[in-house]
RNA sequence: GGCCUGUUGGAGAAGGGGCUUAACUCACCAGCCUUUCACGCUGGCAUUCAGGGGUUCAAAUCCCCUACAGGUCACCA
């Protein structure tokens, strides 16, 4: 049986965004599952978009999101150049092939012409496809003008009365008419191929067993399928996978919010939440689990369990996966994560010492529980910091004016005084013993401390609070609070 | 406009003629736990599978039509 190879064939026209980052983990999975090889080729025939920054961002992302590959532009391999741009070469001989063989010839219609014919057949209503004007040029007349400096495409001469089917992994058999294609350019006029022509030949040359992409390019298929049959090729496995729509029910843009996968990165998404989010839209594993490790989404996925239907994007959904996978991870990790988005918040010099690093350890402790993404550690770094603390909260205010809050803050005070280690588990044992010299318990003891302390009736552990304020911020919060 | 695809709850979805009184997960609601919030736990949340016809003893599941949504018809991929 032949080799398992499957490839994420991403153009660098922008970073790498959500459908192409799930495209890439489908292959990704599959490739894993079955032994075989995940190849990342660059298509960068569209010259005018194509940049090396793009290329260089997709590769980040998908390192980032842990999809290693076998064979790419960075890694190498048996079956490459594994960028378009310098595989110009092989297909010029492919073309020049097709050409010989009667199944290719050169177009001179500007492009004026085509969009008004195609403006046309619109309006009348009918298939907007090339008339096939220049299939039957005299070799002559096509050497003639390409010497006067004409610069020709080259089309496909489509085959009449032809049924195309595909048997698509994901959609089952699909049926195309060839009359409803019209002769599709191959070879632009600056002598770099199309889309539809140099996948084919890459995917042949390359080995690739299966195709699965996006949706959108199911449409596309049966031009290249026509493409194998000239040439003789076995065609490979298709597999179409569902488009990715927003919230509204359209197709992922920028109006949605984050598209890319840099920007799910900088809000503070980890990367397993991501990958483990990307493998459900689309598929469900069955079982009522729905947070995987990766070796149990490479376990468990199969083409099989892949839907048909669109998935809307839930943000709601990616948040409690990543919540979930902050509070799985060592408050250590999610430290050295919450460093650079404090140092971009002001919170932290660029430089930071062990001690600030223990700092934000603490405060990682306190917060852990509660955040879905990194970022949103910000929102809590005033409770910790602030000079001043304001009680706005009526409600909060009254817990102040209960009738044992003055004993309550007395023997806090005097706890504080003679705490040695400002250290949670000390912090614990004073409230222990406040409750019992006081015969107060619960909120009555805890209340007044944490609306004194930081001036809401919610937040952290005031265990987790107390030692990161320290002494002074203590000691200056009660006094704004409760006065002298 | 032609061709192609899809339509199960607010969202992801399972189910593909009788096992379904339509799994499971998120969200939401209620309760419990807890010093609060969060976490966690328990329970609730579609008499119905876009609508209409048919086939059948039996349909969410098969067929047809309609509606809606999306993709594509580029010298973009």
């Amino acid at each position: 049986m032949e080799k398992f190879r499957v490839r994420f064939a991403p153009s660098p026209t922008g970073p790498l965004h959500i459908g192409g980052a799930r495209s890439a983990l489908f292959n990704y999975l599959l490739a894993r599952k079955n032994g075989g090889d995940f190849i990342v080729r660059i298509e960068d025939t569209d010259l005018e978009r194509s940049s090396h920054e793009s290329e260089e961002n997709i590769f980040a992302s998908l390192a980032w999101l842990g999809l290693d590959m076998d064979e790419s532009i960075v890694s190498g391999g048996d079956y490459g150049p594994y960028r378009q741009t310098e595989r110009l070469a092989i297909y010029q001989q492919y073309t020049e092939e097709l050409l010989k063989r009667g199944l290719a010839y050169y177009c001179f219609c500007s492009e004026e012409d085509i969009a008004n014919e195609r403006q046309a057949a619109m309006d009348k209503g009918e298939v907007p496809k090339y008339s096939g004007k220049c299939r039957n040029l005299s070799t002559e007349e096509v050497a003639e003008r390409i010497a006067k400096g004409e610069k020709p495409v080259v089309r496909f001469s489509v085959p009449h009365d032809q049924r195309v089917v595909i048997d698509d992994a994901v959609r089952g058999r699909v049926v195309f008419e060839s009359e409803g294609i019209g002769d599709f350019v191959i070879v632009k006029s600056d002598g770099i191929p199309t889309y539809n022509f140099a996948v084919v030949i890459d995917d042949h040359l390359m080995a690739i067993s299966h195709v699965i992409r996006a949706e959108e390019h199911l449409s596309n298929t049966p031009r290249q399928v026509l493409l194998y049959e000239a040439f003789g090729w076995q065609v490979p496995q298709f597999a179409h996978i569902s488009l990715i729509l927003g919230e509204d029910h359209k197709k992922m843009s920028k109006r949605h919010g984050a598209t890319s996968v840099v920007q799910y990165q900088e809000m503070g998404y980890l990367p397993e939440a991501v990958f483990n989010f990307l493998a459900l839209l689309g598929w469900s594993p069955g079982g009522e689990d729905e947070i995987m490790s990766k070796e149990e989404i490479i376990a468990k996925f199969s083409l099989d369990g892949v839907a048909k239907n669109p998935a809307v994007f839930d943000m709601e959904k990616l948040k409690w996966l990543n919540g979930n996978y902050i509070r799985q991870s060592t408050p250590e990790r999610i430290t050295d994560l919450a460093i650079p988005f404090l140092q971009k918040e002001g919170y932290l010099p660029t430089e930071i010492t062990d001690e600030q690093r223990h700092w934000v350890n603490l405060i990682v402790q306190a917060v852990q529980e509660k955040i879905h993404t990194i970022n949103e550690i910000a929102d809590f770094m005033p409770l910790f910091v602030d000079e001043t603390v304001n009680i706005v909260d009526e409600e909060a205010k009254s817990v102040l004016l209960d009738e044992d809050v003055p004993i309550v803050m007395a023997a806090f005070r005097n706890k504080l005084a003679a705490l040695e280690n400002w250290e949670a588990e000390q912090v614990k044992k004073i409230f222990k013993e406040i409750s019992k010299e006081t015969g107060l318990k619960g909120k009555k003891v805890f209340m007044p401390i944490r609306v004194a302390l930081t001036g809401q009736m919610h937040g952290p552990d005031l265990h987790f609070i107390i030692p990161i304020l320290g002494k002074e911020l203590v000691a200056e919060r009660l006094k704004q609070t409760l006065g002298e």
